[in-house]
DNA sequence: AAATGCGTCAACCGCAGCCCT
DNA sequence: GAGGGCTGCGGTTGACGCATT
């Protein structure tokens, strides 16, 4: 399949956006709508391309969006989902075993009905799942943290060598790399000079927050502000990821594969004969697969005692 | 005061899937 | 069914800012 390339670089403008950019992405947004990234450069008279406009608007641009440190149940729910949706093949290997037990009668039909199988819907959409449950937050976002904080602090060696490095530093210079204020950066500031296009107050809230060790309760504000990610974040902090060695590797439970094993076929054909779709999704589950299937693995792993070692993760 | 090192994060890139014709 | 275009995703890069030397 052929494909045109991105953009014709020709002209177009790369880089940092300025506040001027931003003015005019947000307004003809707010006025236009963006129906088709590819276009909308050109209608908003932007010297970029449609994909740097989409990231910016998505990433950066959005009034939703919601800046500063992540809250420490931000982070564990991080965490926890992506010891989930990060390790694929396990995940693959669970949802196609699920998909064999549970449906293998209504697999053929799917197929003969034209439908795939979503597996690669499985497969993909990491971080974009966890983004999803991580209101105001982006995946790159979350890609981030993951990959300067969260990932450093999984890994026994690399913790190791962090904490040495963190001792030969002065605690309050190290204190202060983790916690400290939101840094303002300095196309921060710019885009903070273009507020005004930016009505929304949530932005201007979080432009605005400086101080992220205390933001537990401002934290709970803002959740309170948005009853579902107060609701997210409740059941996150209750199912506390609690030590490093319930986080080393993820496992599935011995008892999860006999309980799955030793499934009557009649339940299975209670969950085939649904007037659900042909996986037992909710026809209306207009989310995407990838709930479904979290759904399906997180129910199929997680709600007996002896899970030791299995993930206990918030319910969605 | 200047140089260096390191962490952070916005932005870019290429790929793959979906949708439309 | 094939082909082309668009969107969205994950991985990666590089500029920037701060701390340390």
């Amino acid at each position: 399949m052929g494909r045109a390339p991105c953009c014709e670089k020709m002209g177009l403008k790369r880089g940092p956006w300025t506040p001027e950019e931003d003015k005019i992405l947000v307004a003809h947004i707010h006025s236009h709508g963006h129906g088709n990234w590819r276009a909308l450069p050109k209608q908003a008279g932007l010297l970029r391309c449609g994909k740097s406009c989409r990231l910016r608007w998505i990433n950066y641009l959005r009034p939703d969006i919601k800046r500063g440190n992540f809250t420490d149940e931000e982070e564990q729910s991080i965490i926890q989902l992506h010891q989930l949706l990060g390790n694929r093949c396990l995940l693959l290997l669970v949802a196609f075993f699920l998909l064999l037990l549970n449906h293998i009668l209504t697999v053929p039909l799917l197929l003969k009905r034209g439908q795939s199988l979503p597996l690669a819907s499985i497969a993909k959409q990491r971080w974009s799942a966890i983004a999803a449950r991580l209101p105001g937050r982006t995946d790159n976002e979350i890609k981030n943290v993951w990959h300067t904080h969260l990932k450093k602090r999984l890994d026994p060696s690399a913790q190791e060598q962090h904490e040495e490095a963190k001792k030969r530093k002065k605690p309050a210079a190290a204190a202060r790399k983790r916690d400290g204020k939101v840094k303002m950066r300095k196309l921060d500031a710019l885009t903070a000079k273009a507020a005004p296009v930016l009505s929304s107050p949530e932005r201007s809230v979080s432009s605005t927050v400086t101080e992220s060790t205390s933001t537990a309760s401002a934290a709970a504000e803002q959740h309170g502000n948005s009853g579902s990610s107060a609701s997210a974040s409740a059941s996150v902090k209750e199912e506390c990821f609690t030590s490093s060695e319930e986080s080393e590797e993820f496992q599935i439970d011995e008892s999860f594969w006999s309980e799955t094993l030793s499934m009557p076929l009649d339940d299975i054909n209670d969950v085939c004969m649904e007037p659900h779709d042909a996986f037992g999704k909710p026809t209306g589950a207009a989310d995407g697969d990838m709930d479904y299937w979290l759904k399906v693995f997180m129910e199929g792993g997680g709600d007996d005692d002896n899970n030791n070692g299995a993930l206990d993760l918030p319910q969605i």
